[in-house]
DNA sequence: ATAATACACTACTAATAAAGTAGGAATAAA
DNA sequence: TTTATTCCTACTTTATTAGTAGTGTATTAT
């Protein structure tokens, strides 16, 4: 039940992404170098990201990546789904022709509980909660 | 964020133990068939299960698995810590020394509301209850 | 124009973990 | 003593994650 660093990046980026107010693009080495991830790797992350309509690239000199939409509107759960695939605890929550004993498996209905859980979780929260938690926690620094 | 089969077989195994109310030892022979898992699988997932206290064995002709504790004493929380290790989706959750970023990083918290709420569905939940749902769907079974 | 910059795409590699196999030793019952 | 079963250890296979590398393409600055 581990979290990807994929998964772990991409939030990171994200996030930084959104922190920006500016209309400038953040670049890749910005953000390799803050979160202390390969440029390379990022880029593929960054790749995908853009694919499911998260991020807008702006390719050439000067150029970067911008959010495609306002944090409010990216809800953690979808930035999963994209990365991790279908948040899924086991198989057999979602297709119950997954396995024979799907219809009467107990063990069943706590694998989906965990999922709905988690899901629960993650509906609830947008890049914007993060952004202001991220911002709170810089304030707290500042009366130091 | 997906269960490992040894998790999941585990819990079946377990189900399995807890539903057997004689005092006659189950073997694995017979567990594996039930539950479609080859014996020498599950021959480490009991010894491992063994060993954190939740099962006895008998050993020799005769011999098989039996429950150290009523079902309604273990704990599901208890269960997949010992057999996915700690339940953690994100280390630096638990150890703040993992990450320089700990002390003032957004995605934490949410790495750890995520875990908190995997934790409540677990500690809520105890063998007793997968035993329960099992004869309700038995029952609902006869009805037919 | 040209050089520099930065994203885009594809393929490959390394590391790790999960899943499963195999063989024989120890133990108990019949 | 034979048979059945758990116990122990090592090995193998497979899948996934994580990361690297190289080349291509678009854009900007000079």
């Amino acid at each position: 039940m581990r979290l990807s660093t994929r998964t772990r990046y991409a939030v990171r980026a994200m996030l930084e992404l959104a922190v920006n107010t500016s209309n400038i693009p953040v670049q890749l080495k910005t953000i390799a170098k803050h979160q202390d991830i390969s440029v390379k790797y990022l880029e593929q992350l960054m790749a995908t990201l853009k694919t499911a309509g998260f991020v807008r690239s702006v390719r050439g000199s000067k150029g970067g990546y911008i959010l495609a939409k306002p944090p409010n509107q990216i809800m953690l759960d979808r930035l999963f789904s994209c990365l991790e695939g279908p948040v899924i605890t086991v198989e057999c929550v979602e297709n119950d022709s997954f396995c024979d004993r799907a219809a009467d498996c107990a063990p069943r209905l706590l694998w989906a509980e965990l999922q709905e859980a988690i899901m629960r979780v993650l509906k609830s929260t947008t890049l914007q909660d993060l952004v202001d938690k991220t911002k709170s926690y810089a304030k707290a620094d500042y009366q130091i």
